[in-house]
DNA sequence: CCTGACGTTTGATCGAAATCAAACCTCAAT
DNA sequence: ATTGAGGTTTGATTTCGATCAAACGTCAGG
């Protein structure tokens, strides 16, 4: 791998406090890959070989059963998946695909299973990075347990509205397809839902929402930060 | 706590490689106490004072939002809940009762992030802990997701029909009224998901369900090792 | 500029599950 | 035995979201 992307791999928090030349012996393990759009890295079943990284592009971890499918996750850079499934040297439980061109470090899960082993540092940077994860996925439970279609959009509208700096409007990062998959819901009702959410100033222009009525947004959505705020 | 009590305590997998003399130091410091049914623990928001263990009895996490309610999981003995919580010093995301008279320990929180930090072998056991609940979530998560209500009853009943032994029929674990609403729906909804169940030899005597023609639950139920395998 | 593919939207309909209401058990307390 | 409370079931109805089908937009490739 380039060396110019040492430091953005190191800024994961899962590695920041990690030693030096256990980091780089560790990198240097590791595969760098670029792949272009809809392609799968994994597939669930499978047994997790490796850890990996997002550092750019990104990839949509998604389940199937019965002929069903939904999109668990996306996952942006610079940020990882799959931990759990190495950590216990388990099999995958969620497939992975690029949803664009990226570009994807692979960490051997062994190098990943022998360093946590060894460094307490990283052990515990893995311990917060899986507290996280299992926090992210409970108010992801939550919200489709608690919470209507339209309460769920409207809700992510304001998410990402927050993430990209309260500017009025959003750009969706995802297509709608992917998007309704992640809310829980088919394309269909996703259309909807935006339509339901119009008499609350919500206005689409292609992958542009506007918000233009913040606050009876939130009245509808009654957002909760036990759910929706990701930062803790 | 009865000193009859440390080798259940111990055997849990969270502490089986604990050094003994910080695992006595540990449970010196917490509170062994019992409740009747129905008590409230914890309640999602509050900070995360304890870790909490069951010993006897059984604790529903439940979760609530906009006059909703849910319930997240069942913890039997000898099972620990809000470790996540715990490990981060975050508020707790969900609530916790009785839902029998329970014997619980209460551990400061304060002493696990404590003995974590010390103890590589005691951060290594949580590391394990996270994630098998990580992945736990994530299957109950797929399982909202990609199941119709008919078949998460379909799954779950297979599922304690493993646990208890494959008698032949299964003793529901708790009332109706929790099961509905761990399996994501309303009471009403999982009496008529029993009657659908009926023609495929599911026969309800009460707390007593008789599974009479196993083979063709399971076509109905197309159970799936990656979302109802606990152990895997 | 046209074409066709693909994602999105709209309309119509269907089906699953929620809700409302009442009846019905079960069982503990009197 | 009787009462009453709480859990469960059944029936009727409604609502939400899924599905099916077709139209529409957008955009890259010819």
């Amino acid at each position: 791998m380039r060396s110019s992307d040492l430091p953005e791999v190191k800024s994961i928090h899962l590695f920041e406090t990690m030693n030096d030349d256990r980091f780089e012996s560790l990198v240097n393990a590791a595969y760098l890959q670029t792949f272009p759009a809809q392609v799968d890295l994994i597939h669930e079943g499978d047994p997790a070989d490796f850890l990996y990284v997002v550092l750019d592009g990104c990839v949509e971890l998604y389940a199937q059963s019965n002929g069903r499918e939904t999109t668990m996750a996306m996952v942006p850079p610079v940020g990882t998946f799959i931990l759990a499934a190495v950590l216990k040297d388990a099999v995958y439980l969620m497939s992975a695909r690029t949803s664009q061109q990226s570009r994807i470090l692979m960490i051997p899960s062994q190098d990943i299973r022998l360093a946590f082993e060894s460094d307490p540092d990283f052990a515990k940077a893995i311990i917060r990075e899986l507290a996280n994860c299992y926090r992210a996925v409970i108010k992801e439970h939550k919200s489709i347990k608690l919470r209507s279609t339209v309460e769920r959009l409207a809700n992510r509208l304001i998410r990402y509205h927050t993430d990209q700096g309260s500017i009025g409007s959003v750009l969706l990062p995802y297509d709608k397809r992917t998007l309704a998959s992640l809310l829980g819901m088919a394309p269909e009702n996703l259309s909807r839902a935006f339509n339901t959410l119009k008499p609350y100033g919500v206005k689409v222009e292609g992958a542009t929402v506007h918000l233009n009525d913040l606050s009876a947004l939130e009245t509808l959505a009654k957002p909760n930060s036990l759910i929706d705020d990701r930062t803790m």
